[in-house]
DNA sequence: ATGGTCTACGGACTATAGTCCTCGACCGAG
DNA sequence: CTCGGTCGAGGACTATAGTCCGTAGACCAT
């Protein structure tokens, strides 16, 4: 699977663990709604600057979201 | 300091470490050699998979090399 | 049936990641 | 001094990240 689909994947899954709607994520990190979408379903590669963005409103660090999609890249 | 310089910064050391030019780490990670020195000026802000395809040269986890930013981010 | 919430998806756009080509400066070795 | 290896820098370009408009469908409640 390619890193993009799995990053939109592990970021999907936090995303609702943290109950939050794709639209309020995009408002807290100042991201667009639609792109929040995109992202999810593999569609675009953030940068890293981006990746800090969604992970600061995510309670969690950049590193451990970068370590879930390459734990779930071999699989 | 921004997250790019950071970035730059960390990835320069790491190559330095490996004994690698810029040159020789564009040509493995198939990209381009001003591009590497663009990024270790913090003048461009990588993709996720330009980071995973950097840290794969540099015998070095993608997430590690995002722990290094994060911990350097905030001295 | 209707209104609210959520998401997928499209088109058209702007900003910027990443390429390609080039030149100039530096440095250590022959 | 000159030459090869290395890097900074810039200009012009192509590809794609990210925005901004919208429509439509699913689900849930009333």
């Amino acid at each position: 699977m390619s890193i993009e689909v799995i990053f939109g994947q592990q970021l999907r899954k936090i995303r609702e663990e943290r109950k939050l709607s794709q639209e309020e994520l995009a408002f807290r990190s100042k991201l667009d709604r639609t792109y929040i979408s995109l992202l999810e379903r593999g569609k675009r590669r953030p940068t890293l600057n981006t990746i800090f963005a969604l992970t600061a409103q995510l309670d969690i660090a950049p590193s451990e979201l970068v370590r879930m999609v390459e734990k779930n890249l071999d699989i």
